[in-house]
DNA sequence: ACTCGCGGGACCGCCCGTTCAT
DNA sequence: ATGAACGGGCGGTCCCGCGAGT
């Protein structure tokens, strides 16, 4: 998968100081990016914020699109790291789905919060109609996050918690739906409250899509 | 309501030639605002695509901030012309809530999508986190809403046609995910299947708080 | 003198409204000048302290040259008045040279610092290689002041006050010089010492003068 | 002292080409400031000057504060230069008091005749009343030019060249009245008149101090 | 080979003085 | 005496690349 190679941003071995200040450097931008959204992001705030010279931060990346990329797969890992790889230890079925909900909605979003919003959620709206490599990544990344949700979905269904007639791609859907809402509100309203509502809406969902129901 | 004078934007009448440039430079303001968000918007850009110089257009709002603003008060203005008033015509209840999401899903979404994005959306998103008139105007503007989109919901459960013990707010919050969530799935993965998947949605969130469920 | 046609500041008779208002915006205008030096004077900003709009002001002057000297000529009236009107109520010679040095230290330095500074002198370094009609103008009121001065002294030179080989012009020099350090140094270093110092200075020019040395 | 810290424009030794730059920016820009002030001092126009672009001069500044300081201690070093080094080579007392006022009258005076106008006499009618960094520093450097004036004249009483009785503060202040004085009418009337008024002013105060007088 | 100092060019929001029709 | 509009210029910041230094 590209994602792999076009991601060396995670040092492996050796990581020869190059690339030790190339992973600094994509920390600081994923901060600065959460709170100005990718096209936010300046190449001379970045240099400033870790205490470089334009050029040399400018000089690990080629460009500020690369640049952007570099932070979007950043951001993908950490995501992932989050959410997917704790659930992944919950047994299959509705335990799975209720620990991905769960960490998306506390683990990532409070982070996200922290560092001033979620940075998909601000890519989404920068780049839904600016072509380009950074939105292709973006829906790259986006869909495939979708279809792991469908196929958690697929696999409460496989179990029977899930009723039978329900379509995994629609559950998909709605709780995207849930956790976008939650981050919407959040920035607007107030974290804690969002957060509530949001599981609530999870739990009322389950229950509409169970098999007894 | 403090609206209506804030904005004399809705030329009326003589509408002194001042205020129908005005309206007119509003217009396509509000156009490159759903393009590239309420931040992206620059004077120099908005001058050149009315036709006029820089500081013609500058001229009528004094500063950025309240161009700004003026473009929040014209985008509630459409929403509200292309949502509620149309809704108000159904009977209150389930039809009217129905009215509701169908004319946010398919009228202003689409609008908002021939635009290039639905300017509240990327508004929520730029600005969680940046403090100031802009976000204050925008939070009160999304709070006015969700307050209108909960009235609603209370008239549902008073005429019998949603569960008595349904609480509005929440009812409210699910319909706006919904709404969220269509934006978001539609800008990235395609309008039509975007739309369905948020009116079925929609009609298993009113089965599932059906007084009979 | 061309001085009568060219200030019809000064309201005379009729006076009809437009000349009052005229009078209105110069004695603002002068304030400013004071302030922000005749070419820091803004047509804009002169427009919202007076209360009125740009184009009501600009119509008054025609250009902005034309207020300017318009402001310079108001300030040689006052000067005049502060000045020259009352020394001329002293006898001839030594009183009448002293009075001048003290209504100007006193007098016409404190308002201008009251002002902000001293319009002539914020002029003459603004104009001293800036040619045109304003700098002309600065050039003869400034000439025209300085023989008034060494008339002044020819005056104390016939009584016996001063030295019959004193020549009229360098005395008028000298007196220059004290008044142009004393507002040099009351700007920087405060106003009371720069004064005393002044008259100190005088009263031993005075000496330094007089026949019997 | 803090000044050589402060300013490293004299480039010492290597200068790395940047240090080279800046200096001759700093030229230019103390000529610029010489004719139009130091508020006066834009740095579109200084680029153009210099041949850069705007943001290649910025860069070497920060903001234009830091600019106008930068001018303001070039000045500071070129006064020192044209009029104190070579008057520290005249014996202590009279004849270092009559080389400092013929350096100043003479060469300053007329080099910056020569830019178009003194810059200290420029900006303190500019900054008489502008509070901020530019003014602390213009008035730090003119009262330390002051109290040189002041030393050179108690060493020409300690050589009994001046009346044991002359208080040092004033005849700096009048030697500072001649001087700008000078400057004043030269910027008027004339240079070479000027100069010769000044430096008969300067004589005629030395014989009034005598101790045989 | 990597890093950086220096510089370019475009553009930003804002404000200027001025004109013209009302 | 006004309001609308203009053209131009301000200080400031952006992203980006050349050439020299380690």
């Amino acid at each position: 998968m590209s994602q792999a190679v076009a991601s060396p941003s995670t040092s492996r071995r050796t990581a020869s100081k190059g690339a030790a200040t190339r992973d600094a450097i994509l920390a600081r931008a994923y901060s600065l990016a959460c709170v100005q959204g990718l096209e936010g992001l300046t190449i001379g705030g970045l240099a400033e914020q870790v205490g470089m010279s334009k050029s040399g931060v400018f000089a690990h990346f080629g460009s500020r699109e690369d640049l952007q990329l570099a932070v979007l797969d950043t951001a993908s890992e950490r995501f992932t790291q989050l959410v997917m790889v704790p659930a992944l230890r919950q047994p299959r079925g509705l335990p799975r789905l209720r620990a991905i909900m769960q960490h998306w909605l506390f683990d990532w979003l409070r982070q996200s919060q922290e560092h001033g919003g979620c940075l998909f959620a601000a890519a989404a709206s920068e780049y839904d109609d600016r072509p380009g490599a950074v939105r292709e990544q973006l829906v790259f990344r986006e869909d495939q996050w979708r279809q792991q949700l469908a196929r958690a979905a697929q696999l409460a269904i496989d179990t029977g918690e899930l009723a039978a007639d329900a379509e995994p791609d629609q559950v998909a859907f709605e709780l995207y739906a849930i956790a976008v809402a939650v981050h919407h509100h959040a920035g607007l309203f107030g974290h804690a409250d969002a957060r509530e509502r949001g599981m609530r809406a999870f739990e009322r969902l389950v229950r509409s899509y169970s098999p007894t129901a």
